[in-house]
DNA sequence: CTACATCCTCCGGCAGCCGGAGGGTCAAGA
DNA sequence: TCTTGACCCTCCGGCTGCCGGAGGATGTAG
């Protein structure tokens, strides 16, 4: 019988560690004095310590080493774990691809023009129109056009704020003349289809996200640099790029203050 | 101005986490009301927030963020999280190979045998001295008569507990007989070198640690399995094995409650 | 004027311990 | 027999990056 100095010198862990193992019922001490409430361990439970270690160093959380060393689905546990491992070695080298990604452009000092981020898009309900359209600023004629014709249409219908207007990008390659385009706005019920006006439901996704500032002509660029990233991150374009509105025309005179997000819905390969 | 309802849905992250990062102080809203506390937040503020999050996929902490857009020490922390992620890395890749060494042992049913785990073990001060012997043995004579010749000879001299008795195996691989070792005892302070024995200090090491319950004749097999799991496992063995004593003949009868740690020096490869 | 949505500020919790305060216990030396 | 110092105990708070909820104030639309 040790007490839990030595046991912990013996085991080469810290005392609190075994006074943590005993609160939660992992590794109770064989014996504890009723008087003073010392802990006192034997040589035999070394071997239980030792599993628990390993397990530990396998990455596995306490109560999933409780039911382990208790003997509860086992492979079920370890199955899951191997799955779990797998992910974050994914995970761990797609942020060290970013961060290199990141490194590379500070050197190269471009790095202030564009952030890309992955985000999650909700999904939304929408009604949607589509238009070629012979260059970008015709967007500024045809997008309150075509809200005044959808509420005439549908009286009483409710848009959600700004960011949840955007475009839907039917090329699949950039253009900046003769452009294939859906324009969607996000509204809280579906209306009546007609007229070239469609609702829909589309769903939610993950996307590479670009903010770009300033007018429409450049806005090639960020586009540009929003797909490379995908790409050379390890991701997939699965769907048509959207250009989602936050400041415009309708709310900024100073076309320098417009404000776009560029969004490339993709999976990890 | 957006509330920060509003502002959540455009940068595409919660609430609480706003209310966090700005009692932080990562991103404080460009303005508060003074009368509600309402927080009000600029389109322009989403260029901090992608930031931010483009930082947060790279698995930065919030400080180190707040340094990195605040311009302090760009490249070092960069640099510094590059090397913490390759670390990462190895240590996933490690547990998984652990996890998969334990999960083909269980399917092979000798799982309960042995279970190998890393440890650290601490530097002692110890005194040594060297011996063939015929067997294993012979162990349980030649070490009580080492006591007591070295307390003889440096009378006060204080043996610290069970666990720091243990003897280096000096053969580069597994004997039974002839077999080569250091007798090593750990002890508070150095004393008089002498007669064969020498006082040192050895310094700490990572160890693939097994233990042994029984006589020292199957020991060999333990022996075998701890190398042979550091090799599995991508560790490299950089010195000589030693075996620690628990418990043996000084303390139990039965030789089937004998204890011993088998510890096999090592570092990453 | 009334809902209802949105906002605020605490407060506690999560995992696996660590560090420290405040106080009891034990063995050895004087 | 007493003291000293090492060791033990039980709280309690803290670390990270938020989340969830309580309780209450505020804003907006019909």
């Amino acid at each position: 019988m040790y007490r839990i100095g030595m046991f912990s010198k013996l085991g080469k862990v810290t005392v609190k560690t075994l006074h943590h193992y005993d609160e939660v019922g992992l590794l109770a001490p064989a014996h504890v004095d009723e008087e003073n409430g010392y802990r006192y361990y034997t040589s035999d439970q070394l071997f239980r310590l030792n599993e628990i270690m390993a397990l530990r160093q396998m990455g596995f959380s306490i109560s999933e080493i409780s039911a382990i060393v208790d003997g509860h689905n086992i492979t079920g546990i370890l199955t899951q774990r191997q799955a779990e491992l797998e992910n974050e070695v994914q995970n761990i080298t797609d942020q060290l691809f970013r961060l290199n990604c990141y490194i590379n452009e500070q050197k190269e000092g471009h790095s202030m023009n564009y952030q890309a981020v992955i985000k999650e898009i909700p999904a939304y309900i929408v009604y949607a129109a589509r238009y070629t359209l012979p260059n970008y600023a015709a967007l500024n004629e045809i997008m309150p056009a075509l809200g005044e014709k959808v509420s005439k249409a549908n009286p009483g219908i409710k848009c959600v704020e700004p960011g949840y207007c955007f475009n839907v990008y039917l090329d699949g390659e950039y253009r900046d003349k003769d452009i294939n385009v859906e324009i969607c706005e996000a509204v809280t019920t579906k209306g009546k289809d007609g007229d070239g006006i469609i609702f829909k439901e589309i769903p939610a996704i993950s996307a590479v996200s670009v903010l770009h500032r300033g007018a429409y002509e450049k806005i090639g660029a960020a586009y540009a640099y929003a797909v490379q990233w995908a790409e050379q991150n390890g991701y997939q374009i699965v769907d048509n790029v959207r250009e989602s509105y936050i400041d415009g025309i309708w709310n900024k005179d100073n076309m320098d203050d417009w404000l776009t997000e560029i969004q490339v819905p993709v999976v990890r390969k």
